[in-house]
DNA sequence: CATGCTCATGTCAGATATGACATACAGGAG
DNA sequence: CTCCTGTATGTCATATCTGACATGAGCATG
């Protein structure tokens, strides 16, 4: 059992435009980093709707500009949660949260 | 701005039952909290729907039955990246999962 | 009772994510 | 062109998460 997780790490890299099926990506990982993209996605999309620079979400988070551009960019490096904790810091509630992971991912 | 984080760590140890407003948590912590009981609460669900035992589900996310059963338990050494790789694993969808999210946590 | 199976809990070395920093790019204003 | 502001990208030390392992509890079956 020992497949799974070699073929997790070699997925690591994403980073192509609209993440189909592209690479051997199984429909788990597709799922995942599109649900991924939807959350960087509305972060970006809060975040300028109230008007926020990046450099203000982050303080109000706790974390730098760099992570949060990241964060919008749907780096790998960036976890889900701090995905999550950012929205809901900026007052996205957990409806909100799933409706965005529910949607299908932006172009 | 080290406020935020110190609070942030203190939240850690989160372990009383419906997570409700308790100790020094903010609206977002308890977003936060419940957002993942309910993740680990489908997350049990589901297994036992399928009726796979938690070393099963390990060896299909080539994780380990400890960490499934802390999965289950909700506690918070657990990301929610995991848990919700571990429910797209066992086929629940992003749909799925974002209805989940969107759910008041169950008690 | 002993054996076996499932789940819970604690621990730890190693893997990954994080904040911080440096730096670069883009566009606007002067 | 030169500032200035906002965003993007790369790197790194360290904080956090993870799988693995050990062990115990609960509960059957023999």
């Amino acid at each position: 059992m020992k497949q799974e997780k070699r073929r997790r790490r070699e997925a690591q890299g994403w980073k192509f435009g609209s993440a189909k099926d592209f690479l051997s990506l199984t429909d788990e990982d597709v799922e995942y980093i599109e649900l991924h993209l939807s959350l960087a996605a509305l972060l970006r999309k809060r975040r300028e709707s109230v008007g926020y620079t990046q450099t203000e979400v982050a303080d109000l988070i706790g974390s730098s500009q760099s992570r949060v551009a990241k964060m919008e960019a749907g780096d790998p490096s960036v976890s889900v949660d701090l995905l999550i904790r950012a929205l809901l810091a900026l007052g996205v509630n957990r409806k909100q949260v799933g409706r965005a992971i529910g949607a299908t991912a932006p172009a």
